[in-house]
DNA sequence: TTAATGATGGCACTGAGTGCATTGGCGCAC
DNA sequence: GTGCGCCAATGCACTCAGTGCCATCATTAA
């Protein structure tokens, strides 16, 4: 009972790793990181990454469930995090909850700007890393958008909150990747925090005021039915015969 | 000089396939479709679809650079579609635009919803395949912030255009999968072009003022200005003054 | 008929990923 | 100290995707 072997609190190059060793998982990932970067993730097998890191290709795949997984190893458990960071925001605005939620993402890769910018280079040059990435973007998006729609079932008919939620998602998804990937680019040598608050004020202001204020919204907006939809949108300063003559003609044109 | 075998129009399940007969590659998609069905995707192996189609294993990759190329099989030629597209929409408002590019998206999947609905089932389920799917949606969104972003350019500095055209595409793109995944969803049976509509207007209302002068839209859906904006849908068979009498009350409750 | 072209097929190989049985070290009970 | 059991590590054999290369066969031009 010398040493504790269970569960240290997974740094990035551990992950799902079985009991033992627990610098093994990242003896592997630095064989890996120096191989791709000498030969190319092609031009590198996993027997290659064994041998150089000392253990049997075997071994290898007991810690990395894939040749990819060595590069990406810590979204699952930011993506805990992130779920945590959500479902305590209740009081917030949804997508200031969601903004604080890309903060903790940016902030576990400015946590080590080396390997960051070095799993970018990868990931740009190598298509199979490039899909990577995306599915796991795609699980934040995906979290993010459930909780937005959580937060708006009850304010809007179903495919309405659906609609929004996804697109909001995807929209602080898409500013977030932008602050991130410029500055990945530019090394990884500025702090890019700045720059993310801005991007979300920015994203926030664009939605910020049809989203919240608009309890009463939910009276009009009829649930989207299968066919013979009808969608209108008007500004509310408009005179009240000109929106119903368009869509009385909307409506007779079908 | 009896059949011509010069580059048939592309139509699905034919691809970037040798000269040689043109329905071969329909009909290894469609023996791969059937055993995916019959067997799942994981459980279905090239040789079996080989076989099945009449062919050899090493015909198959002739066809299909691979196992999942089978599914996806068109969405070069859409995206060089979506280009020609863009590129001769320079006048319009770039978020119609690119409104009008996924419209063009949406519409190919409504081409042959049957095979469309049966991609999906399988891109649910299978990881390998919805990351491909991933991918190609992104490459549309790469596409749409590219352009819009060249629209941008002089208006803003650089990195706020980058960020805003990633976002916006981020955006129409969101809206275009949700309103596909709701007719996916409920087996390809009615038409998503109207909620396709809605989704595309209120994104452009979302995004509207900030970004562009509003070029005054298409008729009876006008650009939803600053403040004040109400989204209604409704089904078209709804009694009319029921539907204005909503209307009315939602706009007097502001 | 013959030669050339091009699709197809056969074959062997690499490399990722998996299942299974075995080894070997380590702590622990006796 | 010796034996026992646990578990990570390992070795091995296997499946399957994907590729390169060469042979083959049919169609067409000469």
């Amino acid at each position: 009972m010398v040493t504790d072997m269970s569960r240290v609190p997974l740094v990035p190059g551990e992950q799902a790793a079985p009991g033992a060793h627990p610098d093994t998982g990242r003896r592997i990932a630095a064989a890996a990181f120096e191989l791709f970067a000498a030969r190319g993730y092609d031009g590198t097998t996993v027997d290659a990454i064994a041998e150089r890191a000392g253990i049997a290709r075997r071994t290898f795949f007991r810690y990395f469930r894939s040749k990819d997984d060595v590069i990406f190893p810590d979204h699952d458990s930011l993506l805990t995090m992130v779920n945590q960071h959500l479902i305590a925001q209740t009081a917030l605005d949804p997508i200031e909850a969601i903004c604080g939620a890309v903060k903790l993402v940016l902030l576990s890769y400015l946590d080590d700007p080396k390997v960051s910018v070095q799993r970018y280079q990868l990931s740009r040059s190598v298509p199979a890393l490039r899909d990577r990435e995306l599915a796991s973007v795609q699980r934040y998006e995906r979290t993010f958008s459930r909780y937005v729609r959580g937060r708006l079932t009850g304010t809007l008919p179903d495919a309405q909150a659906v609609l929004r939620a996804d697109v909001v998602a995807a929209a602080v998804v898409a500013a977030h990747n932008a602050v991130l990937r410029e500055w990945l680019r530019a090394g990884g040598d500025y702090d890019p925090l700045a720059d993310l608050d801005a991007s979300c004020a920015w994203v926030q202001g664009v939605f910020g005021e049809n989203q919240n204020p608009t309890k009463d919204a939910s009276a009009p907006l009829r649930d989207a039915g299968a066919d013979g939809v009808v969608v209108a949108v008007f500004r509310s300063g408009e005179p009240m015969d000109e929106v119903v003559a368009q869509i009385s003609r909307s409506l007779r044109e079908r």
